[in-house]
DNA sequence: TATGAATGAGGGTTCATTCAT
DNA sequence: CATGAATGAACCCTCATTCAT
């Protein structure tokens, strides 16, 4: 790769590391295009070259981030060496859990882009995205479930569902109860449904 | 009640109609001061007379319209005399779900200001604003399952925010399916999640 | 006078003394009718009954509380019997700046409506205002000193515009001397002008 | 300098000129930032490139407008060779009499913002401007007369202030004589308060 | 007289987008 | 590729003024 092209994704990486610090912090609507290429350090001009607008760069981050999420708790669940199916669903679930308490700005990046729930979209300025990394691990998990669950699909979204929602206010506001707290009994609810779905 | 007061009223409410419509189909954000007054008939100026600004329509609105939700559904259920505490939980449940299901709009609308969940906040503009109404309900909830239920509030709020990021897709884009599908399969979820917490 | 009358003129009054301490804290154009009727308790239609408008009252005001002002002065001066012309002058230039300097809110009001001196008008909105018992006490002292002053009407000018621009600064920001400091000088250059005009 | 820079000065000299006519003639608060862009043939926004609002334009234009009266007054007080310092006075007086009589428009905008008196500052908006250049001028008359005036600094002020206001009217509207009548008197004035310091 | 709800023109300001360099 | 000055539509909000009560 010659210095031009190194140059140039210099400039989209900014672009990138920029946008999300600001849609996290300030929030999508209330973070201009001006104020990303000033923090970014690069000219007006330039966010053109690489981006449509502020709603397109929103979505190819959203891509990025999920992706590296659920493709790193998969990961680590092949690491694991985990069978049983009941166990492998609770180590993505303390996974992706524990990597969202963490990096409390990614949690509130993609609840503010996925809206009411972890599966499907986001909808902004009229686009509908899906985003087909996510879906890439929930397939897998699927998959292998098939033949101890009776409706894998479903039982799987409900769970990322509930978890999604149930830690968003836990992680950043300690509501209702703080996260440490919550988890045992996310754990509880979640074996409740796998029990009911279980074959 | 004398001329001026009743149209006084009318104004009022004309804007208010004319923002949730507004709300719910275009977005806070992509709907203006200018659009509201436009289609409600009155003056720009009239708005300020009511409302501070967008944010504070929209969070009366937000209580207004969700106090109504939760109100009839409670409504309804002390009708029923139902005993069980878990029947009581699924009306309560399915009554919401219906409520939803015929009004879209309603639904769009608390979900795009719930931001992640049923349970607590909007934030908009550094405002954050709970809505007692909804916590009523639900403590009266709380209150009746104490002795029958380990953690009641918790196993709740799981339970809502089950169903309330659940419903979502699936009413709207019948997404991962309709909700006829999804329901069966989402009270198995919530008798598995009530089994757990079963003292 | 009827109850009705006193009422009507007290709220005349409420209006005149919120426009005044209004005006000097705020200014002339930060300061709205609507400020104005809130602070003095009467509904907005009210004012129009009184005042054309913001520039109208603003005048009144000025009439009124500088005429006050000269007026004060000169019944100080007759009451103490000096006779040199030089002596009177002195006294009446004395007591003004006593006025004000006890009076701050008044210089302020006083100096923001006339502008560049003391002397004339205001200009505001397209009309010219004058004040006509500044003039009164004006003439008179241009009067008496008629055969012992070569001419008086330029000289008391002159004087009194000196005055008005060297006292504004230095008794409200006390630049580049306090009034306390500076009176002496101020008297010595009065001094240094009636020697010049002295026949 | 390249098209750019030049194009850009010329917006900026344009804006500046523009601003200058119009808060003479209409007065700072009756001119709108869409007057000055309209009568400047530039866009809106292209104001808020180059000022923070009316008040930044405004100080800007006193300190340069006063900082090329008094220095040109000062340079061709050198070109002269006068040495007395009473002298001297009387030249910077004439001169910037002169200069205002001639240009009226400065004369008003000066006025206009000096408030009360041409020594110190402006108050608009809550902020509180000082004219470097004016000092620069006015310290250096201070220096020079040091050995032979009792208080310069004093005398100087009273002088510059008695100047100032006394002009105004009589340039404007010839009241309460036109300068050319006004003048000796003023000289005669400004005599009187030199003979009160000399040493 | 007195009210205050309603008006809507007009203010200041922001910002996505363009385009000549 | 990269720039950033320039644009102007669109935003929110204020406020003097009117008028039915």
């Amino acid at each position: 790769m010659g210095k031009v092209s190194e140059n140039k994704q210099q400039k989209r990486e900014a672009l990138l590391n920029t946008a999300f610090k600001l849609f996290t912090t300030k929030g999508l609507h209330n973070t201009s295009i001006s104020d990303i290429v000033e923090q970014a350090g690069v000219a007006k001009g330039t966010f053109y070259l690489y981006f449509k607008d502020k709603y397109d760069i929103n979505n190819k981050l959203m891509v990025h981030r999920s992706t590296e999420l659920f493709d790193a708790a998969m990961e680590r669940l092949a690491q694991k060496g985990l069978t049983d199916h009941r166990e492998r669903i609770l180590f993505i679930a303390n996974d992706i859990i524990d990597s969202l308490t963490e990096n409390k700005l990614l949690l509130m990046f993609i609840s503010k882009n996925l809206g009411m729930g972890f599966y499907h979209f986001t909808m902004e300025n009229e686009q509908i995205v899906e985003y087909p990394s996510i879906h890439n691990a929930y397939e897998e998990l699927v998959r292998e479930t098939e033949n101890k669950i009776s409706d894998p699909k479903l039982m799987l979204y409900m769970i990322i569902e509930l978890i999604g929602s149930s830690i968003y206010s836990s992680i950043l506001y300690s509501q209702p109860v703080d996260i440490e707290t919550l988890k045992p009994h996310l754990y509880r609810s979640i074996n409740g449904i796998i029990d009911q779905f279980t074959i």
